[in-house]
DNA sequence: GTCTATAATTTGATAGAC
DNA sequence: GTCTATCAAATTATAGAC
């Protein structure tokens, strides 16, 4: 093997990658993976299609790429709240608002989110993002227990905690969809309309 | 055998068409509008591309049926639920069960809810989709208008109407989703634990 | 009614000029 | 580094055999 010349030649590129990396995230999310079309993502980044393999081999390199960032930053920001020192509820309500604040914002989270939905939902990926996933840790176990553990602290509703954490969740996706579909129009809820799914009134 | 009368003849075709479209909404959902080949629906139909074409002029036109039949039947539901004679509450229990029921069943909704997921966030669409959309009743204002009536009627928490409207439907789409990608594995939530999102609590 | 063969177009990827 | 020209493969839609 030769990492030496590999690392200088990713290192070499990694400026215009990045900016690649936002436009592809963009018209990923517009389009899905298998209809974006490689000058899609070149005329998004103001690049002739031509320079585009100058910076990665292929469509499957930028797809894969952008879900291994997706997958990494979703899990440790969510395995970090999980180790607070802090009751259960308050851990959903920090993590609710940062996502919130994020996904209403304009910055790449809720493309990142939509990103995840279409991959979940779609049938014909190739094999290397199909391999992240296998790999990736579920978001949804992380939060099970939480919810399991608020529940016994007696500040989270009774009921299986599958079915709250994918209630929850599918509202947190499905904001995220909105925002992407609406823009800044979007009339966005308050954390606090989320939590009332699972907070136990008192 | 006797030869089959013009009706019996008509009533094949339009057999053939739904079996098309059944096939359809599923191939189009897993991998959006423009993914989805002509082969990959004929696939899904069990018949040849070429004979596809005998029953439809083009994939648009597919596409263009099914997201009309999505506009109208959808709006359809609403509107009934909202002419009911009953408390706000009531009426927003009733869809709500309702809708549960049939995205958590094995029939189209779920792959209905995305696909107009899918519209809304997508940015090359045909034409005639386009049309639809332009004139299809959103079931956002009705809903915004029932959830009005219940703040008034004291059933339904404070807060801007838009924000809670959007939280409801969020969570619905984000449960169609889900159920499109994890299929009947997936742990689905009881009507209950959605209603918690706008009902108040006594 | 149903299929296979094929035309016309599009698109991912490469080569080579500047 | 960047672009344009071009190849090879895939895809929509049509034509024609059975």
């Amino acid at each position: 093997m030769a990492p030496k010349t590999q690392e200088q030649y990713r290192h070499m590129k990694d400026e215009m990658r990045e900016k690649i990396f936002s436009g592809a995230l963009r018209v990923f999310s517009h389009r899905g993976y298998a209809a974006t079309r490689i000058s899609d993502i070149a005329k998004a980044c103001g690049i002739s299609h031509g320079l585009l393999y100058h910076y990665f081999a292929s469509k499957d390199e930028i797809f894969t790429e952008l879900v291994k960032n997706a997958t990494t930053s979703s899990a440790n920001a969510l395995l970090h709240t999980a180790s607070i020192e802090a009751p259960a509820i308050q851990k959903i309500e920090w993590i609710t608002a940062e996502i919130l604040k994020y996904i209403g914002s304009d910055s790449d989270s809720a493309y990142y989110f939509f990103l995840m939905v279409q991959i979940s939902v779609s049938e014909s990926l190739p094999e290397s993002v199909m391999e992240i996933m296998k790999t990736a840790s579920e978001p949804n176990n992380i939060m099970t227990r939480i919810i399991a553990e608020g529940q016994q602290q007696g500040d989270i509703v009774e009921g299986n905690v599958e079915e709250l954490s994918n209630a929850y969740w599918a509202a947190i996706n499905g904001l995220a969809i909105f925002r992407i579909a609406y823009g800044d129009t979007l009339a966005f809820p308050d954390p606090a309309v989320l939590l009332r799914i699972l907070k136990k009134e008192k």
